[in-house]
DNA sequence: TGAGAGTACGTACTGTCGGTATGTACCTGA
DNA sequence: TCAGGTACATACCGACAGTACGTACTCTCA
């Protein structure tokens, strides 16, 4: 059990991070300073260096709160769905939803890439959001004769989260929020209908040594 | 024409993106000082601070600079097609060259956003690469008898912009580019031959209002 | 043609902010 | 009960973006 000591300790870290958090996603990574998040927690700096590395380490603790937030939530959207084309369409949805938090899209997207770097950036996406959608496309893309790679797996992925990503995005900034979510699963809607389309006639998969092939023969 | 004044003036200031474009790609936005860009162009801040009102407004001069070189070799590798699925591909395929240009991946895929601000941030993007896979998504779509509204190209624009930058993203880290990059193009190229599959069974468009009323039945 | 105005810088300084060094009260376990 | 560690607070430093002001040079126009 955790003594005295050691919860009022959480609490302070839980403060620092709960304001660090409110002020990121208000105004940015830079705009916010380590003298704004200390008095905001009531605290020093001694504290903040005391919990956390510096103003880097605070953030990515921030960023990690709100990517799980996200990630929590798609991952209750998602499960119960048998059909895997039903809990993609489930999946989009709860993406479509995560992507317009203000904290998500200041700390994760905006903020995030530059201030943790590529590398760690990727690590953290990886195990999180970018998880349910590699779950989700896996359980599509494998239910099928087509028998793809990891690499190729990977590569769509790579292809449908990048694709929602950005349709969140325009969604957050649309006038009419609900409306352009409308249109993003229905866009999407339409082409995983054509992938279906595609499987059912029994079509070639898609295959990279055939693309090169096509493409040396100009 | 202009002076011998103006031409030194021009000197001065190109020599000073040069810098700035070369050291932002090297060691990111908030690593690099105006120190060091003055002492590379040698010149001190006061001409720096008389060519720019700031430091993001040498980033965003190094930045456009960047966006206008990858737009202008997308532009030059899609000139001349005449079939828009043929124009989509060799588009790709310029994109993906593009993209994994060191400038192009610090400058203004992971510092840009930040920096600028989402909606500076969209600004620049639309009047340069997002315009040419605008241009080149309409191609393809409007060739149709879908007869979609600009709402839903625009989502179309986004949904293909979004996952050929990931894509893209993801080509740059990978540790054989090219294999990577024909992957990508055989995933997108499968994505599109579904489309072309709906598009010549006669299938019905998009419609996101279908697609309200299938999510209120539920 | 020369004097005033504006341009293209250079120099010196300031405020802010991330980070550090050091001190201290308190708790815990032996 | 006391030594050592924890959880902070305080005071300070260096780096850096931005500013104020000075200056040399150039162009224009009377």
């Amino acid at each position: 059990m955790r003594t005295r000591r050691q919860r009022f300790s959480d609490s302070t870290k839980r403060a620092l991070v709960d304001v660090a958090e409110r002020l990121f996603t208000e105004h940015g990574y830079s705009a916010t300073s380590l003298d704004a998040i200390v008095a905001g927690a009531d605290v020093t700096k001694g504290a903040l260096y005391h919990h956390f590395s510096g103003k880097q380490a605070i953030f990515e603790a921030a960023f990690e709160r709100v990517e799980s937030r996200a990630t929590s939530g798609i991952a209750h959207a998602t499960e119960g769905h048998q059909d895997p084309w039903l809990k993609a369409q489930a999946g989009l949805r709860a993406f479509l939803e995560a992507v317009q938090e203000p904290g998500y899209r200041q700390i994760v997207i905006s903020d995030g890439p530059s201030v943790l770097g590529h590398e760690r950036y990727r690590e953290q996406e990886e195990r999180s959001t970018y998880a349910i959608v590699d779950e989700i496309v896996r359980a599509v893309l494998t239910d099928t004769e087509w028998d793809l790679d990891d690499a190729m797996l990977d590569t769509f992925t790579r292809i449908f989260f990048g694709a929602m990503s950005a349709a969140g995005g325009s969604v957050a900034v649309s006038e009419d929020a609900s409306a352009a979510a409308l249109r993003v699963e229905a866009a999407i809607g339409f082409i995983l209908a054509g992938l279906q389309r595609l499987l059912e006639d029994g079509a070639e998969p898609p295959d990279p040594a055939r693309t090169a092939r096509a493409t040396s023969r100009r």
